[in-house]
DNA sequence: CTCCGATGCGTATGGTCTACGCTTTTAGGC
DNA sequence: GCCTAAAAGCGTAGACCATACGCATCGGAG
């Protein structure tokens, strides 16, 4: 007996290990022709159009089909979510950890950016996914030569990747209220927000407000969106580093 | 003529803006009782438990009622997600900026803690409503006496905001799969892991693993969770503060 | 008292997920 | 080479959902 306890669900599908059986009619479509389909669905239509029988037509099938290689939608976003990211770079060796969680926060920052759904898929659970993981051992990968423990080194990335998504959720409403009402942003945000706060109540926004920061000129810069703090973060995990190595751990 | 441009309608609706008018039947509800209901709804049951009949039933009132009140749906979202949070923390008005900040940030994951579903609102804009804009004033009243200029603050603010939506992402998420099921958690999740991470692919997400990181005897702490990330964010922006303070900016 | 206008809401339409069972296809065993 | 069990494909149907429309009902303004 192989003596191996049973894996969780979500693992067995995300990675491929459902038991492909041998008796029986042919599958015709597989578990990456669904997802690329759902993606594609996604990316042209947004979430909302993404429907089990959208996703059917998409492939040229019949909805009920899908349902022999996905237990339910909740699966195929699993599955959407894995791949929405794709997998991470390949960070040159020699990287100093600061470059390399620098790279690997803007190029997370990117690739989500051009799967913009993601943010918005309705999972729950840490992350199982063989591209997820991937990602995640990149980031460790950077942190191996500063000298901090595995746990440290963990807390670290997941700090990173809280502030990704932070910065996904925010940045890509702000970015899809900007590309579907461009006029209506900036100027006119500053200005409904000018009618509605009170001085009186709302001292300092309202110094926000009049110093014209809501005004920018630049409306929406998605290379520099997010730069500033992942600095500040990255200059409190260098902080530590140094405490840390300095012995005074 | 009083020269008013016209007001978003989404902020008319969070802020109470909408034309009160005289003549004809009166409302027998209100929006906050509407908000009031779905959060009810949301909190008992889940957020896919929130239809438009459901919030209705919690009124005592037929589902088509509601659009009286509410153009859509996505119009409830709006107002349950300015609910969700309710209004910030009163901090004393000498408090030092770290701690404000971090008050700020501990009670802001505090209250949204409880009502999970905030997060997973698809909301899309900036903030408007009401409680939102008392939040962000009360964090930039916090960073008042440090000397940034007012497009820093904001900056400040911002990650501090987006910090505390990630986290809210990923703990949520995991305190979700915690409850639902709690024995699968944890240590499953290592074994788990362990069983499809392939050391020679992965190898400093086996060094953690097998460190031990993911089978931790205590399984999950609200009150505890992100605060070494936050104190990690705070520690970059103090070092930004001292530095801008000092000159050398 | 009359009447305009707003509210309450019943009905209907077109969409959703998915349980069930039937038909079609295929591979393994004989 | 045939038989059969098992799996895929998918049509149908049930239980929801958001919401457009139209009508009855009510209440303040005149």
């Amino acid at each position: 007996m192989t003596d191996e306890i049973e894996l969780p669900a979500e693992v067995t599908l995300l990675w491929g290990l459902r038991e492909t059986v041998r008796r029986g009619r042919k599958p015709s479509l597989t578990i990456a022709d669904i997802t690329r389909a759902a993606v594609e669905v996604a990316d042209a239509e947004g979430l909302a159009a993404v429907s089990m029988s959208r996703v059917a037509a998409q492939l040229g099938n019949a909805t009920m089909a899908l349902y022999r290689y996905v237990k339910s939608k909740d699966e195929l976003f699993l599955l959407m979510s894995d791949a929405a990211t794709g997998g991470p770079p390949d960070l040159p060796d020699d990287v100093d950890w600061r470059t390399g969680l620098t790279l690997w926060a803007r190029g997370l920052l990117k690739v989500t950016r051009q799967h913009p759904w993601a943010v918005q898929l309705p999972i729950s659970g840490p992350p199982l996914g063989p591209n997820s993981l991937r990602w995640f051992e990149c980031a460790l990968r950077a942190l191996g030569e500063t000298g901090l423990g595995e746990e440290e080194k963990v807390g670290v990335v997941m700090g990173l990747l809280t502030f990704v998504h932070g910065e996904l959720r925010l940045s890509i409403d702000l970015s899809r209220s900007y590309t579907e009402n461009p006029e209506a942003f900036g100027r006119q945000y500053g200005m409904a927000l000018a009618r509605v706060v009170d001085p009186q109540r709302f001292p300092a926004l309202s110094n926000v407000i009049a110093a014209g920061v809501f005004e920018a000129e630049v409306p929406y810069d998605e290379e520099v969106e997010g730069e500033f703090s992942l600095g500040l973060y990255l200059d409190g995990v260098a902080a530590f580093i140094e405490r840390r190595t300095t012995g005074q751990g």
